[in-house]
DNA sequence: TTTAATTTTTAGACAAGACTAAAAATTGGA
DNA sequence: TCCAATTTTTAGTCTTGTCTAAAAATTAAA
């Protein structure tokens, strides 16, 4: 059983990946998690050793499959719950951030499942971005939108473009974008 | 903000003073956080130094009005919790308990509040126990009932008896009970 | 009332997780 | 390439909450 303090690291790093970083800093995985790199350095030590990252002093630290299951089923939890707040609690999507970070901590794999089945498995939480389905994985939705307006997290395919001139579908070419390319939006600029 | 650890003290003194223990003693106490008699005494220096009990060495402990407001509310959340997650997720309410020991520790007074509000401002918790309100009072209830039905926890007021026959009411009058009597019912034999 | 049993507290250790200060490794610029 | 700046780790300490073992206080029994 992961302590707190534990999924909070694991959590951070899982956000830090998902923001393109294939490797993650001492540095700035103390930054994320409010703590000094000296009390992140030993963190990591701890969290090699139950083999949660893949940890190489001076070099980085990455999740392995284990560790990255765990975050993501706490990013379901935490997703979840913003659902909740918003829309039975009716807390404004700006306020639940807090609250869903203490009970994104309750460690039930039934009452998660219960509460996702209660709001009716929701894809997208308050802010648009995906939730994790109870594989550890996100859930596809099989909507169009365009890539400007796509929720981040979530896996897009490539179905179309609506600027069809060759310089930018060279561009795309250059890009290694071309139709029935799958990718995933990290962040927006 | 007291910790988790803290709040379970708290809570266990409560349960204890309900039951009908004025003076709590070090070992009872420690049974029911299953914790040493030397985790606890150690503890409850720690709660006398915050005010939130009283504790005479050698003597027994109580809580202090801060105490009693601290702990009524872990409860009014732990029984709100209860309510949610037997009336919308479904659970059987013998299997609730646990969760809600977890999810009472989540410190938001708008989101217990907005809960409450959620559930319809339940008095009564799905084990029959009485819910306090956000005074930190046990909410009174306007029903009629026999004291053999009526919930353990909340105020009762006598306004008649059934059984109306001399030997009766002399034996109600030796125990200091007569119409207009306040009492709770602490537990049922 | 004096001793024996019980309860409670103290003493000393340990684990988790945080900190500061200092040492070691890495990186970048000249 | 070599030195300076940066990053990371190590060393040592602190707090919270727990434990076991032992000492002290209380209660009960003879």
């Amino acid at each position: 059983m992961p302590t707190v303090s534990v999924e909070n690291y694991l959590k951070a790093i899982l956000y830090l990946h998902e923001e393109g970083k294939e490797q993650v800093s001492t540095t700035e995985l103390a930054g994320r998690v409010q703590a000094t790199p000296a009390s992140t350095s030993a963190m990591l030590r701890k969290l090699g050793e139950r083999a949660w990252v893949e940890h190489r002093p001076y070099r980085g630290v990455r999740l392995t499959e284990e560790g990255h299951r765990i975050a993501m089923d706490i990013l379901r939890r935490h997703r979840l719950w913003e659902c909740f707040l918003v829309d039975h609690l009716g807390f404004d999507w700006d306020e639940v951030h807090e609250i869903a970070e203490e009970l994104e901590h309750v460690d039930s794999r039934d009452l998660t499942n219960r509460l996702d089945a209660f709001l009716g498995f929701p894809k997208l939480d308050p802010h648009g971005d995906a939730i994790p389905g109870p594989n550890g994985r996100f859930r596809s939705v099989a909507a169009r939108t365009l890539l400007s307006e796509a929720p981040k997290g979530l896996e897009l395919v490539v179905v179309g473009v609506v600027d069809g001139r060759d310089s930018f579908l060279r561009h795309l070419g250059v890009l290694g974008i071309s139709l029935g390319t799958r990718m995933t939006l990290q962040t927006r600029h």
